[in-house]
RNA sequence: GGCGGCGUAGCUCAGUUGGUCAGAGCAUGCGGUUCAUACCCGCAGUGUCGGUGGUUCGAAUCCACCCGCCGCUACCA
């Protein structure tokens, strides 16, 4: 599998790789840098293979979010887009990512481009034009979802949205399902992990509905080449970055060779966008699919979602002075499996830096280097004719080196790294079985001593270069320190990933210590463990005397506290409606107190609209809103049931709404 | 409710097609070493491999049912 036959023809084939086009309208956060830094990763390795890579970033601006907060920092939308895309840029940059190419939708290119697709879409006679309708917001002059919507109402504008029809055109998506799901059956890679894959086919199991490609009343986005008054959305707009940014539309040559893109990597918010509407709309240009379309997962902070409400949120630049660009970006892809979710903790990030880099790998060069120093007068020994392979650590290495090409190649990154990672260890160990300080107090044993001390800094060379696609400052340096000839930094390349390179005699630089432990004195808290109110949690009093004891869970009950955290309010029916085109539900508006909620209940069955306002019912107030049958239900009514009967739970005697139920 | 997935040492997880599969890393305890960044190395662990049945000479690994969790989806108490 390492060097050799298929090897040629996937060194000519250029690998181009796309990361999620980001929202610019607040600043780039430890999401984003997860997803920039694998891609990175990624990108490295294609490079250290020798192939052509094309790793493309870029922004997402033609959606009235970003309008708006451009209104609201008082410049054109367009002047906040490029100020924006230079803050994200600065991130990237910051992290070490090589991006080749980063193109803003507001970008006149990628506007051409947009133009030149979906006209090519049209001449192919995949849009027609149809009626949308949708909740339109005046102020904002946008539609929004139910989902969208806060009480009911515009989020932004606190007004009341109003169901508006405008003719738009609308892309035959549906036409494209067997298509879609014969590819997706053919090609098990692509769309990864399998999870995501069986969603995807479960997805067009149930059927697609044709897209609604564009919007009427709207300025900030493409006109539609065939119909100036309306603008592409913002979701069609935006993929089709993917084909802008190589040259589509206005540099063919670079596009014909770049183009399928080998992976895209996205987010599990927007899978179906790139899983379905994507190659759906490739077809209908007439493009190739993109080979692989991968899912990574999200990151959560000491268990929950980052918000800004909960004061959670970090920023890639702090994560980069706190850990070193090279901490942050080993953590980012060796704490957690490709695809999988990931949880970032103040405690797991300061082990995975300590442990991995500085303990083990930069301890290892450090010990390694002032051996050879010391034993050798500073120079790598030879280790002799034919002995060089012999030792156990060169099979290793050796084998690592194709258990990491099998993992990147299957983009299972932190196992690439957690093989090195491997190697390294048993390095430090081997130090402790040959013992190089008792070898260099026996003269017969210099041939030893040798070939241990070889076969050390032989492996720090390997696993430089190993890591070379994470560790970006590191690896140059450990081979700076080992002193090898060459560029600075050093081109790596896959050619020198075999046993034996290091040139025997070459005189070692030892430095200072690559990756120095962190002090945990100092080292910032980016992410303190904080309370539901968004406080810092109080540290537990001394002597223990007020630590409140869980209550014992077992099967059968809960704890009182779990209980305590419902809360139970009576409210007063105002109003109750059928909910249209549904048989059980009925859209219910309940006072609460000082608040009225919306709430979607199944009880239609029993109950007619007209017979319950003035009706006292028992509400979860802090259930999490739903979206049920596209509105969202703000609460649960209580009911019993039994017998095929329902019965809603109303309290006995009147009490006022708003009511604590215990 | 439907579809998919998961439940293995304190924690995070590996465990291809059933037979050294009961493991790794981190954390903990004890010991060793000195080349080293209070580092590294060794030893010790604990596990009813979610539960119950079944197939088999033999199952963490296959089947059934049950419990719990997660994802997508759904006319949601």
């Amino acid at each position: 599998m390492s060097s050799t036959g298929v090897e040629s023809r996937a060194q000519a084939e250029p690998f181009y790789l796309t990361t999620a086009i980001d929202y610019t309208n607040g600043d780039p956060h430890f999401g984003h840098a997860y997803e920039k830094v694998t891609a990175d990763a990624i990108a490295r390795y294609q490079r250290l293979r020798g192939r052509e890579v094309a790793l493309v970033l870029g922004a997402d601006e033609h959606s009235y979010n970003v309008a708006r907060a451009a209104r609201e920092a008082g410049l054109e939308p367009k002047a906040y887009c490029d100020r924006m895309a230079e803050r994200f840029r600065a991130t990237w940059d910051r992290l070490g990512i090589t991006y080749t190419d980063f193109m803003q939708t507001s970008d006149p290119r990628h506007e051409a481009a947009v133009r030149t697709f979906v006209q090519r879409i049209y001449d192919n006679g995949h849009v027609y034009r149809s009626t949308y309708r949708g909740l339109y917001c005046r102020s904002c002059e946008a539609f929004y979802t139910e989902r969208d919507l806060v009480d009911g109402r515009c989020p932004w504008h606190d007004e009341p949205v109003e169901t508006v029809e405008e003719p738009n055109w609308f892309f035959r998506l549906s036409a494209f399902r067997d298509r879609l799901r014969q590819h997706l059956l053919d090609h098990p890679g692509f769309v990864e992990p399998e999870s995501r894959r069986n969603e995807v086919l479960s997805l067009l199991q149930a059927g697609l509905e044709d897209l609604s490609i564009s919007r009427a009343h709207q300025s900030w986005g493409v006109r539609v080449p065939w119909d100036e008054s309306q603008v592409v959305y913002v979701w069609f707009d935006a993929l089709i970055t993917y084909v802008s940014a190589i040259g589509f539309g206005w540099d063919e040559a670079r596009f014909r060779r770049l183009w399928p893109a080998r992976l895209h990597l996205i987010g599990k918010d927007i899978t179906r966008f790139h899983a379905v509407v994507w190659p759906a709309m490739l077809w209908a240009a007439g493009l190739a699919l993109p080979e692989k379309v991968f899912v990574h997962g999200f990151w959560y902070c000491n268990g929950q979602r980052f918000s800004k409400s909960l004061g959670n949120v970090i920023d890639p630049h702090d994560l980069v002075a706190v850990y070193g660009r090279d901490g942050a970006r080993h953590y980012l892809v060796a704490e957690t499996p490709f695809g999988q979710d990931g949880n970032f903790t103040d405690e797991s990030i300061r082990k995975r830096v300590t442990s991995d880099l500085a303990n083990d790998l930069g301890n290892l060069l450090h010990r390694t280097t002032r051996m050879i120093e010391r034993y050798r007068d500073g120079r790598v020994p030879d280790p002799g004719p034919g002995r060089a392979g012999e030792t156990e650590l060169a099979r290793l290495a050796e084998r690592v080196r194709d258990a990491y090409e099998a993992a990147m190649e299957e983009l299972r990154l932190h196992d690439a790294v957690g093989e090195v990672m491997r190697l390294v260890r048993r390095a430090n160990k081997a130090i402790d079985e040959w013992a190089p300080w008792a070898l260099a107090r026996d003269p017969a044993k210099a041939g030893e001593l040798d070939r241990a001390l070889y076969a050390l800094a032989e492996t720090l060379r390997l696993a430089a270069l190993l890591l070379s696609p994470v560790l970006v400052d590191g690896s140059p340096e450990i081979w700076r320190q080992l002193g090898i000839a060459g560029e600075d930094p050093p081109p790596f390349r896959w050619e020198d990933a075999a046993w034996g390179r290091l040139a025997p005699g070459t005189a070692i630089r030892r430095g200072l210590p690559v990756y120095p432990r962190l002090d945990p004195a100092t080292t910032r808290q980016l992410a303190p463990v904080r309370t539901q109110s968004g406080r810092p949690a109080e540290a537990a009093p001394a002597g223990g005397g007020a630590e409140r004891p869980a209550a014992p869970a077992d099967g059968a009950h809960v704890s009182y506290d779990d209980f305590a955290r419902l809360d139970l309010r009576v409210g007063l029916v105002l109003a109750a409606e059928a909910v249209a085109g549904s048989e059980k539900l009925l859209r219910l508006r309940v006072k609460v107190g000082e608040e009225i909620r919306q709430i979607v209940a199944g009880i239609r069955e029993q109950y007619r609209p007209e017979e319950l306002p003035g009706r006292r019912v028992v509400v979860v107030a802090n259930l999490a809103p739903r979206r049920i049958f596209g509105i969202e239900s703000q609460g649960m009514l209580l009911a019993a049931e039994g017998g095929g009967r329902l019965a809603l739970v109303v309290p006995e005697r009147d009490v006022d709404d708003g009511s604590r139920v215990k």
